[in-house]
DNA sequence: ATCAAGATTACCT
DNA sequence: GGTAATCTTGATA
């Protein structure tokens, strides 16, 4: 199968409907020789319209200003003094929605995400399986940062795949988690008995 | 100018 | 189970 890259319209709807159907598309990352790639398998979506956890909820400012334009496009922000959280931008332009990606499982470039996370390119099963299991550390494993806030998702640096749809009953619906407003919205969305879904 | 909160993680008991 | 680490952001003055 010949996977290609999600075309704008994928991005061009509703915030629900594209977070679920994210689940196990294939997010890439190229740098020079580099290439990273890893199946999603685990979302939250974020709808500044009417979810009170949403960075848009306050209305456009200077960090949130990726969210407010079309879809397609990468919201990445920084948290917690340390950590980067990494974004697919959804809806129409004026519309302040975002999916994020809080775990990949990890395809190409193993040893490279292993040096970003822990500084080695050799690691035991256990961080095997820590590497990606997170919105911070795939952030981490991808090395994507602040300069990649904005990013065209149809460009050559970082895309997403296509794949087929996962079967409605290998998705998980529940809470989001680490948030303190709009905590009851059932926003995430994981694959059932994935081990690289964050705990 | 100052401040509190934050879509997290690693490490501790 | 608990919490320290670390710094940007948006709000208030």
């Amino acid at each position: 199968m010949i996977s290609e890259k999600l075309p704008r319209e994928f991005y061009i709807r509703d915030v629900l409907t594209v977070a679920k159907e994210l689940l196990g598309k294939i997010i890439v990352k190229r740098t020079g020789n580099n290439i990273f790639s890893g199946r999603i398998v685990e979302v939250e979506a974020y709808d500044g319209n009417i979810d009170q956890a949403a960075h848009t909820y306050i209305g456009k400012t200077p960090r949130n200003e990726i969210m407010f334009g079309p879809g397609g496009f990468l919201y990445v922000y920084f948290t917690y003094g340390m950590y980067f959280c990494c974004n697919v931008v959804t809806g129409n332009e004026g519309v302040g929605n975002a999916v994020l990606l809080r775990a990949v499982e990890p395809l190409d470039g193993i040893p490279l995400m292993a040096y970003n996370r822990f500084r080695k390119d050799d690691v035991s099963p256990k961080e095997y399986l820590n590497l990606t299991s997170g919105p911070g550390k795939l952030c981490k494993a991808f090395n994507i940062t602040r300069t990649h806030n904005g990013t065209d998702l149809l460009g050559a640096e970082i895309y997403l795949l296509g794949a087929d749809d996962i079967p409605e009953n290998k998705i998980i619906t529940g809470t989001r988690i680490g948030i303190k407003k709009s905590v009851d919205l059932p926003w995430r969305f994981y694959l059932k008995d994935n081990p690289f879904v964050s705990k």
